[in-house]
DNA sequence: CGGCATCCCTTTTGATACTG
DNA sequence: CAGTATCAAAAGGGATGCCG
């Protein structure tokens, strides 16, 4: 979405978008981190480190990833001053997805883990 | 699922495994084409030509990712011989997707579109 | 502890061209 | 029509190191 280096690859994306909104959603949250993460979430605040050590991202991936979601509106970063510390949570955006992270656990559970 | 050669990546995709199935559903589905693709079976069995129109991916892109998603038991080819042509559909375990990808679309209804 | 920068590898996608 | 092959590029991700 955002070209870590300067060149550009702008607008390209109109084609799709229009028709389907299964699309839209899939541009902004469909990668690996992005849904741990935001699954991670789904529990509750958390801070930097913890995102660390319970979905398994590195540093960069998680900063990257955090300023990311920050930027679509699904995460919030809240900075504590007296014992300094940052904290991550959910906006309602985000949250609102965990009805459809739910069926995508649902689904694997039925389909990955038993094989019913 | 794919050979990682080179840097590990192994040990975090086992931790991840078992404690969050979320996880697993995104590995096996978690990509753009795939889940548009996914999405776009959904409504029916459909030809390689038609699926490249309706979701707009090239022919090349589109036989890999219907090839992975073969491969995974989501979609299932057959080939016609008196009318030569060929036709996908999902298999059991790609329809069942669907409650996932409703809630997908839901959600971006609600949150993508309409800035209510 | 939180987090950015840099460098580099892998995966995904695309463009193009060429077949049965 | 349905694909494959190739080549190139974008995006995702990780390792490391540095810094407040």
């Amino acid at each position: 979405m955002k070209p870590r280096t300067g060149s550009g690859a702008e607008a390209v994306e109109e084609k799709n978008s229009e028709a389907c909104p299964v699309v839209e959603a899939v541009e902004e949250i469909g990668s690996r981190w992005r849904l741990i993460i935001l699954h991670d979430l789904q529990e509750g605040e958390k801070r930097f480190n913890q995102l660390e050590k319970s979905t398994g991202a590195s540093s960069s991936t998680l900063s990257r990833v955090l300023d990311d979601l920050e930027e679509l509106g699904l995460v919030r970063r809240r900075v504590e001053e007296s014992p300094i510390a940052s904290y991550y949570r959910l906006t309602p955006k985000g949250e609102a997805l965990s009805p459809a992270l739910e069926e995508l656990a649902d689904w694997s559970e039925e389909w990955l883990e038993e094989e019913v």
